[in-house]
DNA sequence: GCCAACGTTGGC
DNA sequence: GCCAACGTTGGC
């Protein structure tokens, strides 16, 4: 299994919509960046994502999603009407990708950016990077344990 | 293939 | 709302 980290801006799309969400499942449409499509792809059943909000108040980590469909085309890209419109792509065509994702959880307290910068062993993840903008990016296990145990235990010292 | 101009992301 | 960082586009 591997882990990762997906961005959605909570006012587009929030965690809390996915908790609502049919099966709590959703297309996770819209990636418009060849690395993040990328990292889409190489995707697997089972797989599990950090949710991050970003562009929030505070911008932080909110949740954990599983991938349950692997990539495909994603079909906005084709749709004039959609947002994410790309007049290069069709169905025979697709170039961009999207995978479904399940709520798995959605943590008892979210873990702010601000926190993060202050754990030691999460220094050189890449949500950390100073100008990292990819809206889908790979963690390390080590760094989603991390996160996961941050999020059910306020000793941060525990394990910084 | 270079690179300036432009658009977007996202923290602050 | 500002703006730094980054990716993409397109002229040459």
């Amino acid at each position: 299994m591997h882990t990762w980290l997906m961005k959605s801006e909570p006012t587009a799309f929030s965690i809390q919509d996915l908790a609502r969400a049919v099966k709590k499942t959703t297309h996770w449409e819209g990636v418009r960046n060849y690395q993040a499509r990328n990292f889409l792809r190489a995707m697997q059943l089972g797989d599990e994502a950090l949710f991050y909000h970003s562009n929030a108040d505070p911008s932080a980590v909110a949740g954990i999603v599983k991938i349950v469909r692997e990539a495909y085309g994603d079909s906005t890209a084709w749709n004039p009407k959609s947002d994410y419109y790309d007049p290069k792509a069709s169905p025979d065509n697709p170039i961009w990708s999207m995978v479904d994702v399940q709520l798995l959880r959605i943590f008892p307290r979210e873990i702010a950016l601000e926190e993060l910068r202050g754990i030691k062993s999460l220094v050189g993840m890449e949500l950390l990077r100073r100008g990292s903008r990819l809206s889908v990016q790979r963690v390390t296990a080590s760094q989603f344990r991390t996160i996961k145990s941050l999020a059910t235990n306020n000793r941060v010292d525990a394990v910084g």
